[in-house]
DNA sequence: CACCATCTACGAAGATTTTCGTTGATCGTA
DNA sequence: TACGATCAACGAAAATCTTCGTAGATGGTG
């Protein structure tokens, strides 16, 4: 039997992973403070959804104490892939290169950056699992 | 007051939208013949999306026939670039960098996919409105 | 014209997501 | 120890998304 089928995070959800993929194990404290900035929104919504991401499997929770301290329970990268390559089959038809160009243009990414992603290409000429 | 702000699509709204763009205009049976190579679904399943995109305005449709034909009405790319530019902006927390190496990963962009994008960035190089 | 296939319209049920008010427990401090 | 601040738990309302059954209109065919 699998170990766990943890399910997509909802857009919510995500904004959430990315505040604790940048900040670390935090608090909902330090969550609601962090989205706060972008966005309005209340304490206990955000403590909702950190308990039923918890429920979900997607965040993991210390307990011991008073104040819980949430931390991603899904690697960042790899979520990231997941997230971009769900797109790319889904809005894109599939097409790498449409994505591609799209991605860039959406970057505004600039020749300096051009090399770092020429050194991946690089190292990715061998195949990968997954 | 602005004309229209549009909503984002949902996930079943894309994959009706990546078929519009792909067929051009279609009849509810061309998209749900389309979607039910990938997928069980219902027509009036397809219908509905479609009778609800027409009234958030993703959709125009042409009633000149009893047969009513559908067309997306957002560009593709801009589209596109929207939906990237979100995900960079709410998974990503904005880094561009992380965004353009976990597309690179995502695509399996070759060395020749590469070229296309340099030429993009030369392009690219003036700025941009939008 | 009668019948069958096809189409749109309508409405609604069910699922999921998002938001937050309220309550009771715990902590620090005066 | 009493008080004010902070926190997690819980439940539930509201919004949104997804799916589809049913009904009525229309078109083509024999």
């Amino acid at each position: 039997m699998p170990p766990k089928p943890i399910p997509h995070p909802t857009d919510s959800e995500l904004e959430i992973l990315a505040v604790l993929w940048e900040r670390g194990p935090s608090t909902v404290r330090d969550v609601f403070d962090s989205i706060s900035r972008q966005k309005r929104t209340g304490y206990t919504t955000i403590l909702k959804l950190l308990q039923i991401m918890a429920g979900k499997g997607l965040v993991k929770r210390d307990e011991r104490q008073r104040t819980h301290v949430y931390r991603a329970a899904l690697a960042e990268e790899q979520t990231h892939r997941r997230l971009l390559r769900d797109l790319l089959d889904r809005a894109f038809g599939g097409s790498r290169e449409k994505f591609m160009l799209s991605a860039l243009d959406a970057s505004r990414a600039t020749p300096s950056e051009l090399d770092a992603m020429r050194e991946l290409i690089a190292r990715q000429s061998k195949p990968r699992e997954d």
